[in-house]
DNA sequence: ATCAGCATGTAAGGCGTTACATGATTCA
DNA sequence: TGAATCATGTAACGCCTTACATGCTGAT
């Protein structure tokens, strides 16, 4: 497998569950997993390509009489044993960039106008992706008994904790720049 | 200037308060900056001369006699006019990577207490970058009434903020992993 | 009939990291 | 004397995004 390419990971950690198109991938990232990571599917596709020679996953044609093409991916046991390992190594990369803080850093080069003006462009996207998060949250907690549910309801929750918090954060840092 | 090179807007920000070398811009992005946006020499030389033949900045040659070579950079005012420009513009890409959170996901491949190892060994790491966020935070407050300063200290407080609230999810994920 | 969604892929190119190469200075 | 820090840069390489290319299906 790739040596840094993420994305591997995030692929046998979906097949894990179920055979998979490509493009079911690609929508499975869009939803909840898309507030902490990322993918497109000119890496996906490669990916899965790769991932087949390697012998991590095996495709699996379902015809459907027909329709186009579509090639479902297998994890395979190999798949499986580099999914568990990557679980099991300590180090893990959490990567923030936050163009918005860079914004604000360099405030100074402009009126204190234009730096509350970003403040507030963040606020209403983080609102925004907030209420989307609390949706998830809402149908999770109707299916928590089940297996892995746990996990994503986790990650739903440290998604909603942390844009909490930079709501508060957004509130005061408005506050405190128009005071002075 | 390059379009999606952000580094460009890093380096215009950095030089809009002094006169820079290469190496004193990657002590810079290594400091506070480090916690929302980051930058290696392999980024910074190259933006830097590319920098210079667009007009962005222009070199200083600071001979320091005996002193090996080093070039202090200043930024121009087609330079502060790049960076100004880009405070105005909202759009800002807050991109966010947490592998921790992937591996958390995708936990239910393996035993409950891998999971819980991944979260301790967040835990670990976000405990220790609070530190040193609070004494960043510490020697701000002694100088917000510096220009600039309440800038800097936002950007401190937003890591706080959030880094708080990643340890009080940390608590609460790990009492409610160990209960079911 | 047309548009959105399903479905797979390639190509170009940008961005960025790591490692390498070089050498001076300063401090223990 | 040796290590750390100052200081600049290049080379190789990998990852990823965007845009493009293609075509079917199902709903309005």
């Amino acid at each position: 497998m790739a040596k840094d390419r993420k994305i591997d990971l995030v692929i046998l950690g979906l097949l894990f569950h179920e055979d998979l198109t490509g493009y079911d991938i690609k929508k499975r990232i869009d939803g909840a997993i898309s507030f902490f990571w990322k993918g497109s599917f000119g890496s996906i596709y490669p990916a899965l390509s790769e991932m087949e020679k390697s012998g991590l996953v095996k495709k699996r044609r379902a015809v459907d009489s027909g329709r186009r093409e579509k090639i479902l991916y297998h994890i395979t046991d190999e798949g499986i044993n580099a999914l568990k390992e990557w679980l099991n190594v300590e180090q893990a990369a959490n990567d923030l960039k936050y163009e918005t803080m860079l914004k604000l850093y360099f405030g100074g080069a402009e009126e204190k106008g234009i730096a509350l003006k970003n403040i507030c462009y963040f606020e209403e996207q983080v609102k925004k992706d907030l209420a989307i998060l609390q949706v998830y949250q809402k149908n999770l907690e109707k299916v928590l008994d089940k297996k892995d549910h746990i996990y994503y309801y986790l990650t739903v929750t440290f998604g909603i904790d942390t844009y909490e918090a930079y709501l508060k954060w957004c509130g005061r840092a408005k506050k405190y720049l128009e005071a002075c």
